[in-house]
DNA sequence: AAAACCTCCTGAAAGC
DNA sequence: TGCTTTCAGGAGGTTT
């Protein structure tokens, strides 16, 4: 489950081993990979041959590499299951293989787009005047984001007629966060996830705030959460922050801090993890 | 118009 | 034993 952290991991690992290379040819072995570009499969494959690949860069979940002297961008979004692997040429395909890129260089190496579940995918797009891919522009900025703005996300917050999970998980509020990740902070933030948006006040949200980076840079500093091997940085190696985690995955388990058992409640096709002692049920509204 | 809901997908694990 | 059901969930599109 990819959230900012492993998307990041991901970045560098483009930055090192894809940047600066020329595509020469692209393979497109599942249309679905490629659904969010108009021109299909093979307008694809074209756009891209013969461009060099620029720094690769981030907002949020999604990922892009500009392409030099175009104004395009790959834009890639690893959905539930996608994986970026820069792979040996000779190196057997993945049973999940998607999208294929080679290059022309001598480096022996190919950039490999593998997804399960097929959620995730790249398209082509051109960018805005700020160099955003022009689909993603209604993604707000991540909280690690240095022009991030946090005045402007708590007005934006108490404006809100919803409860806090769901503005965390709302890509256009604020960008990054899924569904682990929010579980995480509130739990350090010890606020429930039900509690509404306009209860919040300045200091909660900046203590809010604060969890929710300090959550993502430990996840970082550890290569990110894997579960199992469907999240992977770009050599194929997994994360171990998931034995970090103090609320996401630990129902029955004991709380952290208080000790009493953690609890998970279907919410939203998902899941939420908290502890009923810590993260108190917000008084219902009257 | 903003908020909530629906749906896409595969495979592991649980249920019967 | 083996089939069926459940669950994981990001985010665009649709509905309320």
């Amino acid at each position: 489950m990819p959230e900012l952290p492993e998307v990041e991991v991901v970045r560098r690992g483009l930055e090192r081993w894809v940047s600066g290379r020329v595509v020469q040819t692209v393979e497109v072995r599942h249309p679905r990979a490629v659904r969010r570009h108009l021109a299909g499969p093979e307008g694809f494959a074209k756009a891209l041959a013969g461009h060099r690949v620029g720094e690769a860069r981030r907002r949020g979940k999604y990922l892009w590499l500009p392409l030099d002297d175009s104004p395009f961008s790959v834009l890639a979004h690893l959905g539930m299951s996608g994986q970026l692997l820069v792979q040996p040429q000779d190196a057997p395909d993945e049973k999940h293989l998607r999208i294929r890129i080679c290059f022309e260089d001598g480096l022996g190496t190919e950039l490999r787009f593998v997804d399960q579940r097929t959620f995730g995918g790249l398209s082509l797009h051109e960018n805005t005047p700020d160099g955003l891919p022009d689909v993603i522009a209604h993604i707000a900025r991540d909280p690690l984001d240095t022009l991030f703005d946090d005045a402007a996300f708590h007005t934006a917050l108490r404006a809100r007629r919803t409860t806090i999970k769901r503005a965390l998980l709302d890509q256009s509020l604020i960008s990054g966060v899924g569904n682990i990740y929010a579980d995480e902070a509130l739990w350090r933030s010890r606020l429930h996830y039900e509690r509404p948006t306009g209860t919040f006040t300045r200091p909660r949200t900046a203590e809010l705030l604060g969890h929710i980076r300090d959550v993502m840079n430990d996840a970082l500093a550890a290569g990110g959460t894997s579960f199992d091997s469907l999240y992977v940085n770009v050599n194929g190696e997994s994360g171990y922050f998931d034995r970090s985690l103090d609320a996401y995955g630990r129902e029955g388990e004991p709380c952290r801090r208080c000790g009493t058992p953690m609890r998970r409640r279907a919410w939203m096709n998902r899941s939420s993890y908290f502890c009923p002692r810590c993260q108190r049920a917000p008084r219902l509204p009257a």
